[in-house]
DNA sequence: CCATCATTGCAACAAGTCGTTGCAATGGCA
DNA sequence: TGCCATTGCAACGACTTGTTGCAATGATGG
Protein backbone atom coordinates (compact mmCIF):
# COMPACT_ATOMS: atom_id res chain seq x y z
CA UNK A 1 0.00 0.00 0.00
CA UNK A 2 2.79 2.75 0.89
CA UNK A 3 4.59 1.98 -2.37
CA UNK A 4 1.15 1.50 -4.53
CA UNK A 5 0.36 5.40 -2.55
CA UNK A 6 4.41 7.18 -2.88
CA UNK A 7 4.33 6.03 -7.10
CA UNK A 8 0.78 7.39 -7.72
CA UNK A 9 2.05 10.22 -5.91
CA UNK A 10 5.24 10.82 -8.00
CA UNK A 11 3.00 10.63 -10.94
CA UNK A 12 0.75 12.87 -9.78
CA UNK A 13 4.19 15.43 -8.66
CA UNK A 14 4.76 15.00 -12.49
CA UNK A 15 2.11 15.84 -14.12
CA UNK A 16 0.43 18.96 -11.42
CA UNK A 17 3.19 19.97 -9.56
CA UNK A 18 2.80 20.28 -5.63
CA UNK A 19 0.30 22.73 -6.08
CA UNK A 20 -1.63 20.59 -7.60
CA UNK A 21 -1.33 17.29 -5.71
CA UNK A 22 -5.14 16.05 -5.12
CA UNK A 23 -4.72 13.30 -2.00
CA UNK A 24 -7.60 12.13 -3.01
CA UNK A 25 -7.10 11.73 -6.11
CA UNK A 26 -3.46 9.61 -5.07
CA UNK A 27 -5.57 7.62 -2.55
CA UNK A 28 -8.02 6.36 -5.57
CA UNK A 29 -5.53 5.90 -8.01
CA UNK A 30 -3.70 3.35 -5.47
CA UNK A 31 -6.34 1.87 -4.75
CA UNK A 32 -6.92 3.07 -1.25
CA UNK A 33 -8.84 5.12 0.83
CA UNK A 34 -7.99 8.31 1.15
CA UNK A 35 -8.48 7.94 5.14
CA UNK A 36 -5.35 5.63 5.13
CA UNK A 37 -3.39 8.27 3.33
CA UNK A 38 -3.92 11.33 5.54
CA UNK A 39 -3.15 8.99 8.61
CA UNK A 40 0.14 7.84 6.84
CA UNK A 41 1.00 11.42 5.86
CA UNK A 42 -0.73 13.81 7.92
CA UNK A 43 -0.28 17.13 4.88
CA UNK A 44 0.24 16.95 1.16
CA UNK A 45 4.19 18.31 2.10
CA UNK A 46 4.23 15.24 4.03
CA UNK A 47 3.35 12.78 1.28
CA UNK A 48 5.13 14.51 -1.44
CA UNK A 49 8.28 14.52 0.75
CA UNK A 50 7.80 10.96 1.34
CA UNK A 51 7.67 9.84 -2.32
CA UNK A 52 10.80 12.16 -3.48
CA UNK A 53 12.76 10.29 -1.03
CA UNK A 54 11.87 7.11 -2.20
CA UNK A 55 12.20 8.54 -5.33
CA UNK A 56 15.74 9.72 -4.28
CA UNK A 57 17.08 6.76 -2.27
CA UNK A 58 16.88 4.96 -5.28
CA UNK A 59 20.07 6.63 -7.19
CA UNK A 60 23.16 5.51 -7.85
CA UNK A 61 26.86 6.98 -8.48
CA UNK A 62 27.92 6.39 -11.77
CA UNK A 63 31.34 4.39 -12.31
CA UNK A 64 35.04 6.54 -12.54
CA UNK A 65 35.70 5.79 -16.47
CA UNK A 66 39.63 6.87 -16.53
CA UNK A 67 39.09 10.15 -18.14
CA UNK A 68 37.43 13.61 -17.58
CA UNK A 69 35.55 13.41 -20.53
CA UNK A 70 34.30 9.87 -20.14
CA UNK A 71 33.23 10.78 -15.93
CA UNK A 72 31.34 14.00 -17.20
CA UNK A 73 29.52 11.81 -20.16
CA UNK A 74 28.92 9.32 -17.23
CA UNK A 75 27.72 11.85 -15.39
CA UNK A 76 25.29 13.51 -17.96
CA UNK A 77 23.85 10.55 -19.13
CA UNK A 78 22.54 9.86 -15.62
CA UNK A 79 21.50 13.13 -15.17
CA UNK A 80 19.63 12.39 -18.61
CA UNK A 81 17.96 9.47 -16.89
CA UNK A 82 16.72 11.14 -13.60
CA UNK A 83 15.40 14.02 -16.09
CA UNK A 84 13.56 11.21 -17.98
CA UNK A 85 12.07 9.67 -15.05
CA UNK A 86 8.69 9.96 -13.11
CA UNK A 87 10.80 10.05 -10.24
CA UNK A 88 13.36 12.93 -11.81
CA UNK A 89 10.49 15.14 -13.83
CA UNK A 90 8.53 15.45 -9.93
CA UNK A 91 11.56 15.56 -7.79
CA UNK A 92 12.03 18.99 -10.70
CA UNK A 93 9.02 19.99 -10.18
CA UNK A 94 8.84 20.45 -6.60
CA UNK A 95 12.44 21.99 -6.74
CA UNK A 96 11.18 24.60 -9.31
CA UNK A 97 8.73 25.84 -7.58
CA UNK A 98 7.98 29.33 -6.14
CA UNK A 99 10.43 29.23 -3.16
CA UNK A 100 8.61 29.87 -0.39
CA UNK A 101 7.98 26.83 0.51
CA UNK A 102 10.33 24.72 2.71
CA UNK A 103 10.20 21.52 1.13
CA UNK A 104 11.16 22.97 -2.09
CA UNK A 105 13.94 24.48 -0.08
CA UNK A 106 14.79 21.39 0.94
CA UNK A 107 14.51 19.11 -2.27
CA UNK A 108 16.64 21.94 -3.95
CA UNK A 109 19.31 21.85 -1.02
CA UNK A 110 19.54 18.06 -1.87
CA UNK A 111 19.85 18.27 -5.91
CA UNK A 112 22.61 20.91 -5.63
CA UNK A 113 24.55 18.93 -2.95
CA UNK A 114 24.36 15.70 -5.00
CA UNK A 115 25.16 17.87 -8.27
CA UNK A 116 28.35 19.70 -6.26
CA UNK A 117 29.73 16.45 -4.81
CA UNK A 118 29.93 14.13 -7.89
CA UNK A 119 31.48 17.60 -9.37
CA UNK A 120 34.19 18.15 -7.33
CA UNK A 121 35.34 14.18 -7.20
CA UNK A 122 35.06 13.80 -10.71
CA UNK A 123 37.12 16.71 -11.15
CA UNK A 124 40.07 16.29 -8.76
CA UNK A 125 40.07 12.42 -10.48
CA UNK A 126 41.29 14.37 -13.20
CA UNK A 127 43.61 16.98 -11.87
CA UNK A 128 45.30 14.10 -10.03
CA UNK A 129 45.32 12.12 -13.15
CA UNK A 130 47.19 15.35 -14.56
CA UNK A 131 44.22 16.28 -17.15
CA UNK A 132 44.80 20.11 -17.68
CA UNK A 133 41.41 21.45 -15.78
CA UNK A 134 40.98 23.16 -12.83
CA UNK A 135 39.13 22.03 -9.89
CA UNK A 136 38.00 25.82 -9.49
CA UNK A 137 36.25 24.98 -12.35
CA UNK A 138 34.43 21.50 -11.51
CA UNK A 139 31.36 23.39 -9.91
CA UNK A 140 30.73 25.81 -12.88
CA UNK A 141 31.13 23.06 -15.62
CA UNK A 142 28.90 20.18 -13.94
CA UNK A 143 26.37 23.04 -13.49
CA UNK A 144 26.28 24.17 -16.25
CA UNK A 145 25.90 20.99 -17.99
CA UNK A 146 23.16 19.99 -15.76
CA UNK A 147 21.20 23.21 -16.46
CA UNK A 148 22.06 22.22 -20.37
CA UNK A 149 20.30 18.88 -19.67
CA UNK A 150 17.64 20.91 -17.91
CA UNK A 151 16.83 23.34 -21.16
CA UNK A 152 16.41 20.33 -23.21
CA UNK A 153 14.38 18.01 -20.91
CA UNK A 154 12.05 20.53 -19.71
CA UNK A 155 11.83 22.81 -22.72
CA UNK A 156 12.51 21.38 -25.67
CA UNK A 157 11.61 17.99 -24.70
CA UNK A 158 14.13 16.41 -26.67
CA UNK A 159 15.75 13.31 -25.86
CA UNK A 160 19.15 13.09 -23.86
CA UNK A 161 21.05 10.49 -25.55
CA UNK A 162 24.74 9.44 -26.09
CA UNK A 163 25.14 11.80 -28.89
CA UNK A 164 24.31 14.74 -27.30
CA UNK A 165 25.79 14.45 -24.04
CA UNK A 166 28.96 13.85 -25.98
CA UNK A 167 28.63 16.91 -28.08
CA UNK A 168 27.64 18.67 -24.21
CA UNK A 169 30.49 17.11 -22.80
CA UNK A 170 32.96 17.95 -25.46
CA UNK A 171 31.79 22.15 -25.62
CA UNK A 172 31.83 22.14 -22.40
CA UNK A 173 35.55 21.28 -22.19
CA UNK A 174 37.02 22.21 -25.46
CA UNK A 175 34.52 25.23 -26.09
CA UNK A 176 33.37 26.06 -29.60
CA UNK A 177 36.03 28.38 -31.32
CA UNK A 178 38.63 27.11 -33.45
CA UNK A 179 42.02 27.95 -31.27
CA UNK A 180 44.55 28.81 -33.96
CA UNK A 181 44.51 26.41 -36.86
CA UNK A 182 43.64 23.21 -35.48
CA UNK A 183 40.24 23.74 -36.50
CA UNK A 184 38.35 20.36 -36.28
CA UNK A 185 41.02 18.65 -35.13
CA UNK A 186 40.07 19.46 -31.19
CA UNK A 187 36.70 18.25 -32.00
CA UNK A 188 37.22 14.94 -33.81
CA UNK A 189 40.48 14.07 -31.27
CA UNK A 190 38.13 14.48 -28.46
CA UNK A 191 35.53 12.62 -29.93
CA UNK A 192 37.94 9.75 -29.45
CA UNK A 193 38.23 9.77 -26.04
CA UNK A 194 36.18 8.67 -22.87
CA UNK A 195 33.22 5.66 -22.90
CA UNK B 1 -8.34 47.41 -14.24
CA UNK B 2 -7.03 45.19 -16.50
CA UNK B 3 -3.20 45.62 -16.19
CA UNK B 4 -3.40 45.34 -12.41
CA UNK B 5 -5.79 42.04 -12.81
CA UNK B 6 -2.62 41.12 -15.26
CA UNK B 7 -0.09 42.26 -13.29
CA UNK B 8 -1.05 40.52 -9.68
CA UNK B 9 -1.63 36.94 -12.44
CA UNK B 10 2.06 37.20 -13.05
CA UNK B 11 2.82 37.39 -9.37
CA UNK B 12 0.40 34.61 -8.30
CA UNK B 13 1.71 32.54 -11.49
CA UNK B 14 5.21 32.67 -10.28
CA UNK B 15 4.45 32.00 -6.55
CA UNK B 16 1.76 29.19 -7.33
CA UNK B 17 2.09 28.37 -10.68
CA UNK B 18 -0.17 27.39 -12.83
CA UNK B 19 -2.41 24.37 -11.47
CA UNK B 20 -2.17 26.89 -8.16
CA UNK B 21 -4.07 30.09 -9.73
CA UNK B 22 -6.74 31.33 -7.75
CA UNK B 23 -8.73 33.74 -9.46
CA UNK B 24 -10.44 34.84 -6.84
CA UNK B 25 -7.11 35.52 -4.99
CA UNK B 26 -6.02 37.55 -7.89
CA UNK B 27 -8.98 39.32 -8.28
CA UNK B 28 -9.04 40.57 -4.32
CA UNK B 29 -5.19 41.37 -5.15
CA UNK B 30 -6.15 43.67 -7.64
CA UNK B 31 -9.14 45.20 -6.07
CA UNK B 32 -11.43 43.84 -8.64
CA UNK B 33 -14.58 41.55 -8.08
CA UNK B 34 -14.20 38.03 -9.30
CA UNK B 35 -17.01 38.37 -11.51
CA UNK B 36 -15.44 41.09 -13.54
CA UNK B 37 -12.19 39.04 -14.45
CA UNK B 38 -14.86 36.03 -15.01
CA UNK B 39 -16.40 37.53 -17.35
CA UNK B 40 -12.99 38.96 -19.79
CA UNK B 41 -11.31 35.80 -19.11
CA UNK B 42 -13.53 32.83 -18.90
CA UNK B 43 -11.33 30.65 -17.82
CA UNK B 44 -8.00 29.66 -16.06
CA UNK B 45 -5.86 29.37 -18.88
CA UNK B 46 -7.50 32.44 -20.55
CA UNK B 47 -6.16 34.79 -18.13
CA UNK B 48 -2.71 32.64 -17.80
CA UNK B 49 -2.04 33.49 -21.25
CA UNK B 50 -3.10 37.06 -21.52
CA UNK B 51 -1.01 37.72 -18.48
CA UNK B 52 2.09 35.52 -20.08
CA UNK B 53 1.62 37.43 -23.68
CA UNK B 54 2.06 41.03 -21.87
CA UNK B 55 4.64 40.10 -20.70
CA UNK B 56 6.16 38.96 -23.33
CA UNK B 57 5.38 42.14 -25.21
CA UNK B 58 7.92 44.46 -23.04
CA UNK B 59 10.38 41.96 -24.01
CA UNK B 60 13.42 43.71 -26.46
CA UNK B 61 16.47 42.32 -27.96
CA UNK B 62 19.75 43.23 -26.74
CA UNK B 63 21.82 45.57 -28.88
CA UNK B 64 25.16 43.94 -31.15
CA UNK B 65 28.49 44.66 -29.78
CA UNK B 66 30.79 43.71 -32.06
CA UNK B 67 31.96 40.45 -31.02
CA UNK B 68 30.13 37.17 -30.56
CA UNK B 69 31.59 37.09 -26.45
CA UNK B 70 30.42 40.85 -26.23
CA UNK B 71 27.23 39.42 -27.87
CA UNK B 72 26.52 36.34 -25.87
CA UNK B 73 27.10 37.88 -22.90
CA UNK B 74 24.65 40.66 -23.92
CA UNK B 75 21.86 37.83 -24.80
CA UNK B 76 22.80 35.79 -21.34
CA UNK B 77 22.36 39.31 -19.42
CA UNK B 78 18.89 39.25 -20.64
CA UNK B 79 17.99 35.44 -20.00
CA UNK B 80 19.08 37.24 -16.34
CA UNK B 81 17.19 39.83 -16.05
CA UNK B 82 13.93 37.86 -17.37
CA UNK B 83 14.84 34.71 -14.83
CA UNK B 84 14.83 37.29 -11.95
CA UNK B 85 11.79 39.24 -12.78
CA UNK B 86 8.51 38.12 -12.00
CA UNK B 87 7.36 38.15 -15.63
CA UNK B 88 10.17 35.96 -16.43
CA UNK B 89 9.61 33.48 -13.37
CA UNK B 90 5.91 33.03 -14.21
CA UNK B 91 6.70 32.70 -17.66
CA UNK B 92 8.97 29.79 -16.71
CA UNK B 93 7.02 27.69 -14.30
CA UNK B 94 4.16 27.42 -17.05
CA UNK B 95 6.69 26.43 -19.39
CA UNK B 96 7.92 24.21 -17.04
CA UNK B 97 4.27 22.72 -16.33
CA UNK B 98 3.69 18.82 -16.47
CA UNK B 99 3.19 19.09 -20.29
CA UNK B 100 -0.59 17.74 -21.49
CA UNK B 101 -1.87 21.48 -20.94
CA UNK B 102 -1.88 23.54 -24.70
CA UNK B 103 -0.60 26.82 -22.88
CA UNK B 104 2.04 25.28 -21.28
CA UNK B 105 3.39 23.96 -24.65
CA UNK B 106 2.73 27.49 -26.58
CA UNK B 107 4.96 29.42 -23.79
CA UNK B 108 7.60 26.78 -24.37
CA UNK B 109 7.48 26.91 -28.48
CA UNK B 110 7.56 30.97 -28.02
CA UNK B 111 10.40 30.81 -25.69
CA UNK B 112 12.39 28.23 -27.87
CA UNK B 113 11.89 30.09 -31.12
CA UNK B 114 13.26 33.11 -29.46
CA UNK B 115 16.33 31.57 -28.23
CA UNK B 116 16.50 30.47 -31.33
CA UNK B 117 16.52 33.44 -33.44
CA UNK B 118 18.82 34.87 -31.65
CA UNK B 119 21.22 32.20 -31.17
CA UNK B 120 21.41 31.81 -35.19
CA UNK B 121 21.61 36.02 -35.79
CA UNK B 122 24.60 35.69 -33.19
CA UNK B 123 26.88 33.69 -34.59
CA UNK B 124 25.69 34.31 -37.93
CA UNK B 125 27.21 37.79 -37.54
CA UNK B 126 30.33 36.39 -35.97
CA UNK B 127 30.77 33.67 -38.56
CA UNK B 128 30.46 37.11 -41.13
CA UNK B 129 33.13 38.66 -39.32
CA UNK B 130 36.05 36.25 -39.73
CA UNK B 131 35.36 34.48 -35.95
CA UNK B 132 36.73 30.85 -35.59
CA UNK B 133 33.01 29.56 -34.68
CA UNK B 134 30.43 27.55 -36.67
CA UNK B 135 26.80 28.60 -37.13
CA UNK B 136 26.41 24.49 -36.69
CA UNK B 137 26.91 24.94 -32.57
CA UNK B 138 24.65 28.31 -32.45
CA UNK B 139 21.74 26.77 -30.39
CA UNK B 140 23.49 24.64 -29.00
CA UNK B 141 25.74 27.30 -27.27
CA UNK B 142 22.92 29.25 -26.87
CA UNK B 143 20.73 26.52 -25.26
CA UNK B 144 23.57 25.71 -22.94
CA UNK B 145 24.18 28.75 -21.54
CA UNK B 146 20.46 29.36 -21.04
CA UNK B 147 20.28 26.42 -19.01
CA UNK B 148 23.14 27.02 -17.02
CA UNK B 149 20.99 30.79 -16.10
CA UNK B 150 18.03 28.43 -15.51
CA UNK B 151 20.22 26.15 -13.16
CA UNK B 152 21.73 28.97 -11.45
CA UNK B 153 18.20 31.21 -11.29
CA UNK B 154 15.62 28.95 -10.64
CA UNK B 155 17.50 25.96 -8.70
CA UNK B 156 20.54 27.63 -6.93
CA UNK B 157 19.04 30.68 -6.77
CA UNK B 158 21.72 33.03 -7.21
CA UNK B 159 22.41 35.92 -8.79
CA UNK B 160 23.10 36.01 -12.53
CA UNK B 161 25.91 38.83 -12.26
CA UNK B 162 28.17 40.39 -14.87
CA UNK B 163 30.55 38.45 -13.08
CA UNK B 164 28.91 34.88 -13.73
CA UNK B 165 27.79 36.18 -16.95
CA UNK B 166 31.19 36.82 -18.43
CA UNK B 167 32.81 33.41 -17.03
CA UNK B 168 29.82 31.18 -18.74
CA UNK B 169 30.43 33.13 -21.62
CA UNK B 170 33.96 32.29 -21.69
CA UNK B 171 33.55 28.78 -20.67
CA UNK B 172 31.00 28.27 -23.36
CA UNK B 173 33.81 29.21 -25.94
CA UNK B 174 36.93 28.88 -24.87
CA UNK B 175 36.36 25.51 -22.69
CA UNK B 176 38.49 24.63 -19.51
CA UNK B 177 41.18 22.45 -21.12
CA UNK B 178 43.79 24.08 -20.81
CA UNK B 179 45.44 23.45 -24.39
CA UNK B 180 48.91 22.76 -24.72
CA UNK B 181 50.95 24.78 -22.72
CA UNK B 182 49.24 28.17 -22.94
CA UNK B 183 47.49 27.32 -19.21
CA UNK B 184 45.51 30.32 -17.49
CA UNK B 185 46.47 32.48 -21.02
CA UNK B 186 43.61 31.81 -22.41
CA UNK B 187 41.31 32.23 -19.98
CA UNK B 188 42.69 35.67 -19.49
CA UNK B 189 43.21 36.71 -23.25
CA UNK B 190 39.71 36.12 -23.46
CA UNK B 191 38.86 38.27 -20.44
CA UNK B 192 39.80 41.40 -22.75
CA UNK B 193 37.34 40.28 -25.58
CA UNK B 194 33.97 41.73 -25.49
CA UNK B 195 32.06 44.86 -23.75
C1' DC C 1 -30.17 67.67 -19.26
C1' DC C 2 -31.53 63.23 -20.35
C1' DA C 3 -31.38 58.54 -22.62
C1' DT C 4 -28.46 54.82 -23.71
C1' DC C 5 -25.05 51.57 -23.29
C1' DA C 6 -21.18 48.94 -21.50
C1' DT C 7 -18.71 47.92 -17.42
C1' DT C 8 -18.38 46.70 -12.77
C1' DG C 9 -19.89 45.37 -8.01
C1' DC C 10 -22.57 42.50 -5.13
C1' DA C 11 -24.93 38.63 -3.12
C1' DA C 12 -26.49 34.18 -3.60
C1' DC C 13 -26.20 29.57 -5.67
C1' DA C 14 -25.00 24.60 -6.79
C1' DA C 15 -21.28 21.67 -7.19
C1' DG C 16 -17.21 20.08 -5.80
C1' DT C 17 -12.86 19.55 -2.74
C1' DC C 18 -10.38 19.16 1.72
C1' DG C 19 -9.27 17.21 5.85
C1' DT C 20 -11.49 15.10 10.08
C1' DT C 21 -14.09 11.85 12.76
C1' DG C 22 -16.59 7.68 14.58
C1' DC C 23 -17.30 3.17 13.77
C1' DA C 24 -17.07 -1.31 11.57
C1' DA C 25 -14.39 -4.87 8.98
C1' DT C 26 -10.17 -7.20 8.11
C1' DG C 27 -6.15 -9.86 8.99
C1' DG C 28 -1.88 -11.25 11.35
C1' DC C 29 -0.12 -13.21 15.69
C1' DA C 30 0.18 -15.32 20.24
C1' DT D 1 -10.02 -17.58 20.75
C1' DG D 2 -8.60 -12.91 22.07
C1' DC D 3 -5.84 -8.98 20.91
C1' DC D 4 -3.84 -5.53 18.16
C1' DA D 5 -2.86 -2.54 14.29
C1' DT D 6 -4.36 -1.35 9.85
C1' DT D 7 -7.75 -0.20 6.55
C1' DG D 8 -12.38 0.92 4.57
C1' DC D 9 -16.47 3.53 4.74
C1' DA D 10 -19.80 7.15 5.24
C1' DA D 11 -20.78 11.45 6.89
C1' DC D 12 -19.54 16.10 8.35
C1' DG D 13 -18.39 21.18 8.23
C1' DA D 14 -15.58 24.46 6.12
C1' DC D 15 -14.02 26.15 2.14
C1' DT D 16 -13.38 26.97 -3.07
C1' DT D 17 -15.10 27.34 -7.84
C1' DG D 18 -17.53 29.23 -11.48
C1' DT D 19 -22.30 31.03 -12.62
C1' DT D 20 -26.30 34.02 -12.48
C1' DG D 21 -29.63 37.96 -11.68
C1' DC D 22 -29.84 42.45 -10.53
C1' DA D 23 -28.41 47.04 -9.13
C1' DA D 24 -24.98 50.91 -9.33
C1' DT D 25 -21.79 53.50 -11.94
C1' DG D 26 -20.10 56.34 -15.50
C1' DA D 27 -19.08 57.69 -20.15
C1' DT D 28 -21.08 59.06 -24.71
C1' DG D 29 -24.26 61.26 -27.86
C1' DG D 30 -28.55 63.79 -28.88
Amino acid sequence: MVAAVLDETLRALEREGLAGLKVEAVAAAAGVNKTSVYRRWPTRNALAAAAIAEAQAHLTAPPETGTLEGDLRAVLRAVGDFLTSTAGRATLRVALGGGADELEGAVRGALEARAKAGARAVFAAAVARGEGVRVRDAEAVVFGLVGAALHRALLERRAIDARWVAGAVRRALYGVVASRGEAAGAAGGARSVGS
